[in-house]
DNA sequence: TCAACACTTGAACGATTGCTCAAGTATACA
DNA sequence: TGTATACTTGAGCAATCGTTCAAGTGTTGA
């Protein structure tokens, strides 16, 4: 029994994956997507959010609000910088942040309300 | 300079501060919705999800389409399915999976339009 | 000018992730 | 009963992630 070609062909709806692959998002798309998804995906980096959402903070205190170290908090400020979901100003010695997407509001909102829901069960 | 002291007070705004902790969402909500988010944080599950919303598949069309191996695939799945994301139906000796959560096609359809402004600037 | 403050940054680390590979289960059919 | 199909699963491994630590920048006030 040494059929090398063995699983060279599968059973699959041929048809089916073809209309299935047309509808699919292109790489670079679903690149971006999840990049988004994953600046949201770590508790940290979501609860700087949920705070900036509130409102304009200094990293000292989203640093305290979130119970995250100063350098940790300012690591993960770059990355949503980076990603163009949050934007700074400096005044003084201070850095400001706070939100620089609309969309990232309704994001948070929506898995919000389905947290919520699944635990009603 | 030994002041071990050094850094014990901070000049936080301590009233802005307890305001946001007040607001924020406990941490328990905090783990599950990143762990939504991380779900779809990575391509291979974001293109399942994508796939299985546009209709119901074996494992074999799923690993066809998003072109990742069946066992790859298969794991993607069981973690999908911990989440309640998708769910499975048995035929025979397949095993064909659908989108069990009416949110995700929000989230993803709200991200997807977000990309689209993004590269349309 | 010098120290203190408010951050930022790079290196290093353990932890987690997503894959492959090999072995397993369950169903179908000869 | 035996073989093929359609998956599932556990171990292992490289790559990525999130943190800490130490050193850096830039601003302020004495």
């Amino acid at each position: 029994m040494e059929n090398l070609e063995t699983c060279a062909v599968k059973l699959i709806d041929q048809e089916k994956v073809n209309r299935v692959v047309s509808c699919l998002a292109d790489l670079d798309t679903t690149e971006s997507m999840s990049g988004i998804f994953k600046a949201l995906a770590d508790p940290t980096r979501l609860r700087i959010v949920q705070a900036l959402i509130l409102e304009e903070l200094c990293v000292c205190d989203i640093s305290a609000a979130i119970d995250v170290s100063i350098s940790a908090t300012s690591h993960q400020l770059r990355l949503l910088r980076n990603l163009r979901i949050v934007k700074n100003r400096k005044e003084g010695k201070m850095v400001f942040y706070s939100i620089n997407d609309d969309h990232i509001q309704a994001l948070i909102n929506l898995t919000s309300e389905h947290v919520m829901e699944e635990k009603n069960n």
